[in-house]
RNA sequence: CGCGGGGUAGAGCAACGGUAGCUCGCAAGGCUCAUAACCUUGAGGUAGUGGGUUCGACUCCCGCCCCCGCAA
């Protein structure tokens, strides 16, 4: 086997899960030749430009840096050739990376996907475990080929999703666990001791990209799909409902939010409702549930947690979120 | 200069060109078998900041700082 502080490796990556990996590879020695990450975007209130977790982190390591708009030009896959990588290592970077550049690197294009592969192949696969309500998912280290997520297995690791799991919790354990595996998987692939497994396509599901449209709360679901949807869609993209005041229909954010089966409420008031239960908790009914608000946030104001909510706007009780 | 909302008691909010109220919390007392029940009373705000208009501004105008939603 090759000495690991020998290889080049080319790592191909965009946000913070990515960079987890990336620090990994340095940490543990790895000579990363160059990085290739998507360009600088405008981002956030003032649309300043901001570079990606994985620039940063490249450019505090002094690593160069390339932000190719479209890796299929003929000038970037010349420049990515003439790196004469070794091994290509692929987290959650943003776009397809053509056959050409994959089979430039003679050891081979290496994947860490957060899933338990076949299964949420796509760019969602944090979310959708927590969304379907699933006991465990995992990461999967696989050999890129031309379909998306659709390479043999090298490695796999499961683990239980907890209750109370969100997106943003989920998010960190499996980069983590994923850069660890990457790292205890790397030297057996260069030993040639793991032969890789081809995945079962007819297990194969797809998770879409998602969007602020995907974080609207429909009040006519049961509460335990609207509590998954809260859990799995925090931070990002969030999840929402309309509220109408005076000024308008505002966006009202549910950050956290319980379940409960209560049989105290008035059948008659339509899903969406707001009520107190006895103990005067924020609770809104849903086809099948009720739905315990914990966190919200009205458009325009910090998040609070729905007894001060109730403080400021006592009114909302009996109103009909939508 | 992407669009927009906001900074008023510990918390969440309101009103008004003439020196600020509500709910909760807090303190003291009362009532009750009892309650995140109820009743009394009380403490607590130089209104983000600097300037301007005005007889007079928290309320109108301008600058600055900070927070946030959308968009990306």
């Amino acid at each position: 086997m090759p000495e690991k502080n020998e290889i080049k490796i080319l790592f191909f990556g965009t946000p913070e899960i990515s960079e987890t990996a990336l620090s990994a590879l340095l940490r543990n020695g790895y000579p990363v030749r160059a990085v290739v990450t998507n360009p600088d975007k405008q981002v956030g209130r003032e649309q300043k430009i901001t570079f990606s977790a994985v620039k940063e982190t490249a450019l505090k390591n002094q690593i160069e840096t390339l932000q190719p708009e479209k890796l299929k030009d003929p000038e970037t896959i010349k420049q990515i050739k003439n790196l004469k990588a070794d091994l290509i290592v692929v987290s959650a970077y943003g776009k397809m990376i053509p056959k050409e550049i994959l089979d430039s690197a003679p050891l081979g294009a290496l994947n860490i996907h957060p899933s338990l592969l076949p299964k949420y192949r796509g760019p969602s696969p944090i979310q959708y475990p927590i969304l379907g309500g699933d006991q465990e998912t995992g990461v999967t280290i696989m050999l890129i080929d031309e379909q998306m997520d659709h390479g043999p297995i090298l490695a796999q690791k499961t683990f239980k999703i907890a209750s109370g799991e969100t997106g943003e919790t989920l998010s960190a354990k499996l980069a983590e666990e994923g850069a660890n595996l990457l790292i205890e998987t790397i030297p057996l692939w260069l030993d040639k001791k793991i032969s890789p497994r081809p995945q079962d396509e007819s297990e194969a599901t797809y998770t879409d990209l998602l969007t602020k449209e995907y974080g609207k709360i429909n009040w006519d679901d049961d509460a335990g799909k609207i509590e998954r949807k809260i859990r799995a869609f925090h931070p990002w993209p969030g999840t929402y409902t309309h509220y109408k005041i005076k000024d308008g229909v505002k966006s009202l954010k549910i950050i956290k939010a319980t379940t409960a089966s209560s049989d105290e409420i008035p059948e008659a008031r339509p899903c969406g409702s707001v009520f107190l239960t006895a103990d005067r908790r924020m609770t809104v009914k849903t086809s099948k549930g009720y739905l315990i608000l914990e966190e919200l946030q009205l458009e325009g104001k910090k998040p609070m947690r729905a007894a001060e909510f109730l403080r400021g706007r006592p009114e909302i009780v009996g109103k009909i979120l939508t």
